[in-house]
DNA sequence: TATCTTAATCGTATATCGACGATATATATT
DNA sequence: AATATATATCGTCGATATACGATTAAGATA
């Protein structure tokens, strides 16, 4: 998730704008409100749950993973994805401190 | 902002989508913690403190617009940009309702 | 009217995204 | 060993994103 002009920008600004554009997906979204519902994490009923292809699912499952949101244990067949909780309620308090400093700052209209 | 298969996704997760994109990059960032901090909306202040081209800052500045983030309004030769803080304040309650929901469904690993 | 300023838009280049079928890999199972 | 299952990866396609220089359009100003 580079941009050309990345070094353009505060660590914040990067850090925060990765983490939206993450979410920035409905199908992620689902991935990320059914593992959440689940208590277990078998891996296939993503596809079964989510109306995209498994080559599809697993591309989103990557995308959720490398930005940290989610981990996958592999076991034995198949692999066991769950949400990062810490992960997810940092990015949680990141927007939220986000949208509270900026409305903070006033109004200018 | 529309996906191949955005009929497959209900519309809250099209919409928490749809603003996440718009706040993933750190420009378009940028540019709402400029605009939250001026109190003058003077638009092409924009271009100075941010280290993008006028083009590339009036692009974002669309997408921000169609998301429905910012307000343009013409005044003579130049564009008053400002924050639109009733869409800004009812996002980050989406988001914040999203990641409680998401918190409340429990772990499942 | 001619000129300057401001900002949107055009054109373009490169990169990434989103989707999927097909394939490869790795583990169970028979 | 042969087969079945689960998932990652490859290859590909079209669409979108990002960035910028150049141009246009609209309003001020000389």
């Amino acid at each position: 998730m580079a941009y050309p002009r990345s070094e353009a920008f505060v660590e914040r600004q990067l850090d925060l704008a990765e983490a939206a554009r993450a979410l920035g997906h409905p199908g992620r979204l689902a991935i990320l409100e059914v593992l959440a519902i689940r208590n277990t994490c078998n891996c296939g009923e993503l596809v079964n749950e989510i109306p995209l292809a498994q080559a599809t699912v697993s591309q989103h499952l990557k995308v959720l993973k490398s930005a940290g949101l989610i981990q996958g244990t592999i076991e034995g067949p198949r692999t066991c994805y769950c949400i990062d909780w810490d992960a997810v309620r940092s990015v949680g308090e990141a927007f939220e401190k986000w949208f509270m400093e900026i409305g903070e700052a006033g109004q200018c209209c």
